[in-house]
DNA sequence: TAAATTTCCGAAAACGTTACCGAAAATTAC
DNA sequence: GTAATTTTCGGTAACGTTTTCGGAAATTTA
C-alpha cells in the first residue's frame, strides 16, 4: 500500500492541494459536493492525513504528553489510565513516559514531549525537584503544564494534590482512638512531599492526643515491600515492637507483616497495621488491610480539565486542587471486632 | 524564551542554512571550527533543534512505540520499564500507549504512533486478534513491528512469548507429584493465547499421569482477584473444593486463597494453590505462593533487539523467540515442610 | 441586464528541517 | 605557478500540510 499524500489526491481530481485541504478542515468554504467527493476518493485511495506535516505548519498535535515517576506501584497506572479514558473522549491521545525516579530521565522525557508538538504536559514529578525551573521556564513561555502530586503546594503552578496531612492525621487519630499505646510511624523518603506530608499529619494527631513523645517514632523507610521487611528485622532485634504502625504505603506495610508473622506476632492481636494510598491487595491481604483511600479517578481527570483549561485559554489562571479521600478501616486495625 | 531556528542561527553568523544543519548531523563535511562556533552560538542561543520538522524531512524519529494491553498488573510494567531501559541505551525513546483491553483503542494507538513515526513498534496484542491484518498489512509496507506474548506460535511475524505450555506442564506436574488427588485449574480467557496455552499444558500433565478424569477440571475465570473469589463461592456453593489449584495468574489466586480462608479452609494444609506470571506479592503472602517466573526483562531485551535489528535492516528474517523462565516452590503447595 | 454580493477555489508562502548539486576555497602535486 | 584534488560551503528543492490573498464564477439584488 502506497503512502499517498494530499498532492495525490488532488491531482487525480483536478483541484488544488488547498481544495484537498479544505475537505478535510471544516473550517474554510467548499462546496458541499465537491468535499464529499474528495473525501469519498481519499478514502478509496486510503489515504491518511500525516500528522507530522500537519503539526509543522499547525502548531498543534491534539496529543497530550504524561510523565510519571513509576508505573510499578498500581497508583500511576491508574492515574495514567484515568487520563487517558477522560483525554480520549475530549479528542486527544495521550503519550505516556516513565522516568523511573529519575530526575535526569523525567526531563529528557518531558522535552521530548514537548518538542514533538504536544498540546500540554501533566507531570507526576519524581522525588527532589531540580527540574522545577525547567518546568517553570516552559510555563513562562506559554506553556501548559499541570502537576499531579508529589509537589509542594506552595510552588506557583497548576497542581492536583491529594490532602495527605489531613488523612495521614485521620489514620493516626483512627490508631490513638482504637486505644493502641506505642505507634511508630513507617515513613517513605525524607525529600519525597508526599511523606512528608504525611509525617505532618501523623505528628498533628500525637500532638493533639499529648501523646507521650517515647511512646511514638518516625522511621524513614523507602515505598517498597523489602524495606518494610528490613525495618522489622532492626525492630526485632531491638526488641522495639510497638502496638500499631502506621506506614507510607501498603507494601511497605505488607512487608512489615509478613516479617512480623514470621516471628510469631499476630495481626491485628499483636501489632496493629495502616496503609496508605490504597491497592487492590488491601482487601486481598490477610488480615485485611486499613488504608487510605485516594480519588485516583478523579485526581486524574481534574488535573487533565485544568490541563485543557489552559491550553484553550491562555490566560486561565493558576489553580491547585486539593483533593480528599477515604479511610477503609479493616481488620489490621480494629482492637475488637466489635468496632468493626 | 524565543524559539530559534535553524535559521536565526544561519542569519546571525552569515552562513547558510546548510551549513548550520551540517553541524548538527555529522555525516557531512563541515570544517572543525565552524562547527564549533555554530555549536557554540546554538548552545548560547538557547537552540533546539525542531524533531517535528526533522521528521518530516528525514522521516525517522529516534522514537519507538509501544502498545500493551494495560499496566495495571505489574506484568506490562515491567515490560514496559525494561524496554525504555535498553532502548534508551540505543539511542531511541520509548513512547507508550495502553489499550485497555480494547481492541479499537489499540488500533488507534497503533495508527496514532505509526502516523507520528516511530521507527518501529512493539505490541502486546490484546485479548482476540482483530486487528491482526492491519498490522500484517503495515509489515508488508515494510514498517517494522515485533509482538510480544498474547500472539499465537502461529501468526508469520517477528516475536518474543513464553513458553506456557512448558511450565504449565511444570506446575501442573509438580501438584501431582505432590500428591494431590483433585487439582482444578482456574484459566483465563478462553481466546486469550496465553491462558490456552496453559490450559494445554495443564491437559498435557494430566494425560501423561493418567491422572482421572474427574479428578481435574478446568474453570474459565477472568485474570482479577475477584473473578478468584468468585469461582470459589459457587465451588464451596456447590460441596465442589478440590485439594490443589493452579491458577493462570497470582492475583486470581490471591482471591481464591483469600475467599477460601474466609471459610475456614487452610492453605495449603487443605488446599494446595501455583499461581503463574509470579508477582511482587507472591512471597508476600500468607502462606507464600508458589508461582512461575517469566524473565520479563529479557523479555523485553529480545523483542527491543528484535525490533532494532530490523529497523536497522530491511530484509532481516522473521523470528519467532520463545523464552523459558523458572518455577518458584513455595509453602502454598508442598504437602510438609519436609519437602521444602 | 448590470451591479453588487457571495461562494468557491487556485497560487503560493510558510512551518523547520535535510540532502543533493555544484561551485568556491583550500590544499596538494607537479 | 598552474593544474588537479580535496574540503568546505551556499542555493535550493524537497518533506506534507495549512492558510492568506486575491480573483473567477456563481448567485443575488436592484
Amino acid at each position: 500500500m502506497k503512502h499517498y499524500t494530499i498532492k495525490d489526491i488532488a491531482k487525480k481530481l483536478n483541484v488544488s492541494v488547498s481544495t484537498v485541504s479544505r475537505a478535510f478542515n471544516d473550517k474554510y468554504d467548499i462546496k458541499k459536493e465537491t468535499k464529499a467527493l474528495i473525501l469519498k476518493t481519499a478514502e478509496e485511495m486510503g489515504y491518511m492525513p500525516n500528522p507530522i506535516a500537519k503539526k509543522l505548519s499547525q502548531k498543534r498535535s491534539l496529543n497530550i504528553g504524561v510523565v510519571v515517576p513509576e508505573f510499578i506501584n498500581e497508583y500511576y497506572s491508574e492515574i495514567v489510565i484515568a487520563l487517558q479514558e477522560f483525554l480520549i473522549l475530549k479528542g486527544y491521545q495521550v503519550l505516556v513516559m516513565q522516568s523511573d525516579e529519575n530526575e535526569d530521565l523525567e526531563l529528557m522525557n518531558a522535552q521530548t514531549l514537548i518538542s514533538n508538538m504536544v498540546d500540554g504536559l501533566i507531570v507526576a514529578p519524581t522525588t527532589g525537584n531540580r527540574n522545577m525551573k525547567y518546568y517553570q521556564d516552559r510555563i513562562k513561555d506559554g506553556y501548559p503544564i499541570v502537576f499531579l502530586n508529589r509537589i509542594e503546594e506552595s510552588v506557583p503552578v497548576s497542581k492536583v494534590v491529594f490532602n495527605n496531612l489531613k488523612w495521614s492525621f485521620f489514620a493516626t487519630e483512627h490508631l490513638i482512638r482504637q486505644g493502641y499505646k506505642k505507634i511508630y510511624h513507617l515513613s517513605g523518603y525524607k525529600d519525597l512531599s508526599v511523606s512528608y506530608e504525611r509525617v505532618q499529619g501523623f505528628k498533628k494527631a500525637m500532638n493533639k492526643h499529648n501523646f507521650p513523645k517515647e511512646n511514638y517514632k518516625i522511621i524513614e523507610t523507602g515505598l517498597l515491600a523489602k524495606e518494610g521487611m528490613e525495618v522489622i528485622e532492626d525492630l526485632i532485634f531491638n526488641h522495639d515492637i510497638p502496638d500499631a504502625f502506621f506506614c507510607v504505603n501498603d507494601m511497605v506495610a505488607l512487608g512489615a507483616i509478613k516479617k512480623l508473622k514470621e516471628n510469631g506476632y499476630a495481626v491485628p492481636k499483636d501489632v496493629a497495621f495502616v496503609g496508605f494510598t490504597e491497592t487492590r491487595i488491601a482487601e486481598l491481604m490477610s488480615p485485611p488491610l486499613s488504608s487510605v483511600k485516594q480519588p485516583t479517578y478523579d485526581m486524574a481527570k481534574k488535573a487533565a480539565e485544568l490541563l485543557l483549561k489552559r491550553i484553550e485559554d491562555e490566560n486561565a489562571p493558576i489553580e491547585t486542587i486539593v483533593m480528599n479521600g477515604e479511610f477503609n478501616i479493616r481488620q489490621s486495625s480494629v482492637k475488637n471486632k466489635a468496632v468493626l
